[in-house]
DNA sequence: CGGCGACTTGAACAAGCTCAAAGTATGTGG
DNA sequence: CCACATACTTTGAGCTTGTTCAAGTCGCCG
């Protein structure tokens, strides 16, 4: 914990020049930006702040600040219904960009929640709208990144168009398998950062039968649940399973 | 409809130079761009190019060429899952972009078909951010205009996330209605571009469901509707029946 | 007029929701 | 370290809603 003055600015220094050497490189932002580009971008992003669990990045109708790149741990957006009911719209994991809601309007509509202890990379949005007039490869990237953002969206309203509990549940675990093999990790084997409530509502489903199909892709021995802990014994049923099956 | 070769020259000129003088100003891009910006931009766009009733703008897996504004009529843009069920993305009215989708990798993910005879604004990509890394303005426009689609979609998901259908049509409705006020049409009555089928795959209900609900609104004498002709007669209640009534 | 696509309506069924209760993990204070 | 409180999860039973299947109507265009 505790640490000389030099060995602090030694902290520093890394610190502020992590982008190159970041084990998320090819997915954040920095990707395919050159080492000028790189070190212009360093200058701008406060990197690794940690966020406590519960913690909030940013609430509904705060202004748009900063985005903020996830580097270890889990987040959740929602926005809020009029009502108090939520709406959990994304979950974020390493290297996943947070905050590009309030693009439209410049005032957040969600609200960005640690699912478990976390950090993250901050970077003030007008700080890179500057840089990024003079860098068309940090413009196409941010394009390219918030497309990755849209596709997400769609893909989550094509999961919330299908009709069986079943296939929406298989599709959300081999979705988050995916994600984790991309990071590096087991993509058989992880644990879920969030509850069975918060899939359900990103699901469009209630609690209890999100739990009912996670009870029941075990009893097929399909995957291996205890508690938040999940283990994919058989991908490919998994995937048939999440194919649409029409009632036809 | 025939015209001599001196009236084409004039009909091409003013083509070319709508952007300035187009009704649809502020809901474009060319919004907040000074005249310099706004006759940079008329160089590149093909303007009003007619497209008939189910032609497709462009279609899954084609390359980004250019991004379209409605200029009249209206378009939806929907995703093709792999077994032939598409899935209902958005709705397009006249000045709303669409294209956006392919963002991410330079590939469209859906396809965009007209659902009347209808008018585009064709905008090349390419030479879009070409002339946009010179114009801070126009970057922060677009970026403004993807956020505006990135809302509409996490509203798409909140109203999928809504448990009754009916709630679900009358939130469909309401939406609708304000955004032919934005066009400057009446929004108290209008003629639906799209069938029972796309409002019904859009909101994630069968096409019977949509059908109900529409007669249901009708007998409560909240709307009248004669196929697709829609007048709303009690925009109270029809904004009382759109929030989410707990079953708790 | 006839044919076709879009829309409406009815009846039966089933998937998922609600309500209720019990079981499990996790952290806190004594 | 254990007892307790809290939050999360699982499971069961009954019911509501939306789906499915089927039949019929409307409206448009050749």
């Amino acid at each position: 914990m505790s640490s000389s003055p030099a060995s602090n600015v030694v902290d520093l220094v890394r610190l502020r020049r992590s982008c190159a050497q970041c084990s998320l490189h090819q997915l954040c932002l920095p990707a395919a930006l050159d080492q000028t580009d790189l070190d212009t971008l360093d200058r701008i992003v406060r990197s690794r702040r940690p966020i406590r669990r519960g913690e909030r990045l940013f609430e509904v109708g705060s202004p748009l600040q900063s985005l903020y790149v996830a580097r270890d741990g889990a987040f959740k957006t929602s926005t809020l219904g009029e009502d108090g009911g939520a709406q959990v719209i994304a979950f974020h994991l390493p290297g996943e960009l947070i905050g590009l809601d309030a693009l439209g309007s410049d005032r957040h509509r969600c609200e960005a929640e640690a699912l478990e202890p976390s950090t993250v990379c901050e970077v003030p949005f007008d700080q890179l709208q500057t840089i990024a007039s003079g860098m068309p490869g940090l413009q196409q990237q941010l394009l390219r990144v918030i497309g990755r953002g849209m596709q997400n969206d769609h893909g989550h309203v094509g999961m919330m168009g299908r009709r069986q509990a079943i296939e929406r549940i298989a599709l959300f675990l081999m979705a988050l398998s995916e994600r984790y093999r991309n990071l590096g990790r087991p993509g058989d084997t992880f644990a879920l950062p969030m509850t069975r409530e918060d899939i359900g509502n990103y699901l469009g489903l209630v609690i209890e039968t999100v739990s009912r199909g996670f009870s029941k892709l075990s009893e097929d021995g399909v995957i291996a649940v205890r508690g938040r802990q999940v283990r994919i014994l058989q991908a490919g049923r998994l995937e048939e399973i999440a194919q649409p099956h029409d009632h036809g």
